[in-house]
DNA sequence: GAACAGGCAACTC
DNA sequence: GAGTTGCCTGTT
């Protein structure tokens, strides 16, 4: 037991899996999502309004966090699914079995629907410090506060909170010609113009078609909300990275969807190697 | 100062 | 329909 757990009030450090299970650190800096922070060892993060801190010792990954968190904790790292089989079925090819092997215990969280499609929003044209830092301060401003640990964090805003703003109060963010998107796609789930639980129903396909009606998403922004935040694990997206690592190690008439069901755990796993091969 | 960035929409041909 | 360009802002 090399590192020593700070008792946080009001929650309880516990068992959340074996590290074989799920590695906070490429999980949490993979690509998915921009709420989870390093602080000595652990993440600390927010998610639908629940904070918590989690952490590796041992074999083991503890999580701190109120009792009554602990089923959505374990439903928000998606313990339930078999990593062991959807990482398998993605092996499909040497390159595969060698990124699967890098990305080794990388989950695809279940996010909040509004929080991802908005982070996704704002992740067009930018890179992950830059949107970390507009996602914070939109929490910042606009949050509701979550008090964990003797110190105040900040929610994720409702797509409500968010609808009720306009563009200019969003120029904090210095989100740029970003800030737009965010009011018209929060109003757009707040009126029930789009309802991203019942989308998160429908085959990717068609979920896919029901954002990218949403001025400011395209194909990738919408390919991310619906992997990241209506957990369709067939969703394939596809940036500047994807594209070059597709073009340079499969054939040019490659079809994800040949992954098949976690196609977007395949996804990850090739993501997450290209990225850290192209920024080291 | 110019070019560019994990993308999109509007416009061109 | 395929290709080009401007967009906010921050970084190089």
């Amino acid at each position: 037991m090399g590192l020593k757990m700070q008792k946080i009030a009001d929650s309880v450090n516990i068992w959340l899996c074996s590290s074989d299970e799920l590695d906070p650190v490429k999980t949490f800096e993979c690509g998915q999502c921009f709420r989870w922070n390093a602080f000595g060892g652990a993440y600390t993060g927010v998610a639908s309004g629940r904070a918590a801190t989690v952490s590796v010792s041992g074999g083991g990954v503890y999580i701190d966090a109120p009792e009554a968190d602990m089923e959505f904790w374990r439903d928000y790292f998606d313990l339930r699914t078999d990593y062991a089989a959807a990482r398998r079925s993605v092996e499909t090819c040497e390159y595969m079995r060698e990124c699967a092997e890098f990305g080794g215990g990388i989950r695809i969280l279940r996010q909040d629907g509004w929080e991802a499609l908005c982070s996704f929003i704002i992740s067009q044209c930018n890179n992950i410090p830059r949107i970390k830092g507009i996602v914070e301060k939109l929490c910042g401003l606009f949050g509701d506060p979550v008090p964990y640990g003797g110190q105040i964090l900040r929610a994720f805003p409702s797509a409500e909170r968010v609808a009720a703003l306009e563009a200019e109060d969003l120029a904090p963010l210095r989100a740029g010609y970003r800030a737009p998107y965010i009011i018209s796609a929060a109003r757009a789930v707040a009126s029930g113009e789009l309802d991203l639980e019942k989308t998160a129903l429908l085959p990717a396909r068609e979920a896919r078609a029901c954002l990218l009606k949403l001025n400011g998403v395209g194909d990738k922004v919408a390919n991310c909300a619906v992997l990241f935040g209506l957990h369709r694990m067939d969703a394939f997206p596809i940036d500047v990275w994807m594209k070059r690592a597709l073009r340079e190690h499969f054939p040019p008439d490659f079809d994800p969807a040949q992954f098949g069901e976690y196609a977007g755990l395949a996804q990850q796993y090739i993501f997450y190697r290209a990225r850290s091969e192209g920024t080291s």
